[in-house]
DNA sequence: ATTAAATGGTCAATTGAATTGACTATAATA
DNA sequence: TATTATAGTCAATTCAATTGACCATTTAAT
């Protein structure tokens, strides 16, 4: 029995692993194409407000962090010309984060990345077993969550 | 066509929602057991030293992050009894962490948690494919990886 | 052997992304 | 109308990480 570490990889390390891995190679090319100013956790935020923009709640309820702390992300998003705050059409306290061009350019860039992630995934394992994978994933999530995908995305724990 | 979300999901956020709802199902477990001061981060110490205890600068490769950080991760651990420092038997500058029998009560329990998991997701996609999702993981993985499973575990990014 | 460089570890101060708490303005409800 | 709830921001704090400085010991070079 050949023991390639010391200890062992079990089911969540290979799933920690797993997504460590791609999320370390975005952020190695997004860095190559100019995007330095932005930080894995961002990609939460961008996911959901893209494409229709959202209302600083619904972001907090899909990252699970503070209001506050979501407020400051936007600010620094804005400030670094990735997002703005337009005012909301319907409700006078609200306001919408919407992509600037800027953040589309982002989208943009991290879809071709994850793209060619998942070409080379689905040309080592096979297409098949890619789609497979990710149906058992998703099956999996739903089965802690009353049969559904959660609502928000846990910024790492 | 069935749109669950108002966002899609693809591979990495599956990956991510997987990985974080056994975390949370772990951390909500281990709070029922008494174990309410040890954090997900923790997790990646204790794998790395069990079960034959290891030196600080073992921990740093592993857990990717700075030897001064692990060193505060175990002053935590050891005021909370979950490790010992011991002085190196070889090398006088040195100290191995070992688990103390409280650390011990931790892993056991982990495990048995670990082990609910993967039998209810056994039964939900079956034992074949939930082998055949464990090797494709690790394929992936090494894939981005020079063909080794990475030496350490990043903490989350 | 002796010196020089590298390594393992800790102490101290700082950073930075999160938190809690307090507040304003608008909307929904009684 | 008066009251309560909601969206968002400002301010201060927390806490796990960081950088920087240092000591002790081991390894390498001379």
């Amino acid at each position: 029995m050949s023991k390639s570490s010391p200890y062992n990889h079990d089911l969540p390390a290979l799933l920690s692993l797993a997504f460590s891995g791609i999320i370390q190679e975005l952020h190695e090319q997004l860095d190559k194409l100019g995007f330095e100013d932005i930080r894995p956790a961002h990609g939460f935020l961008f996911q959901r407000i893209n494409p229709d923009g959202a209302t600083g709640m619904e972001i907090v309820e899909h990252m699970g962090i503070t209001k506050q702390a979501v407020s400051q992300m936007i600010d620094y998003l804005e400030k670094h010309g990735y997002v703005a705050r337009h005012p909301h059409p319907q409700d006078g306290r609200g306001k919408i984060v919407v992509l600037t061009e800027r953040g589309w350019a982002l989208i943009r860039a991290r879809e071709a990345i994850y793209a060619v992630i998942e070409q080379r995934w689905a040309a080592l394992i096979g297409a098949e077993r890619l789609v497979q994978l990710k149906s058992d994933l998703d099956q999996m999530i739903r089965s802690t969550n009353e049969g559904e995908l959660p609502p928000r995305l846990r910024p790492v724990w």
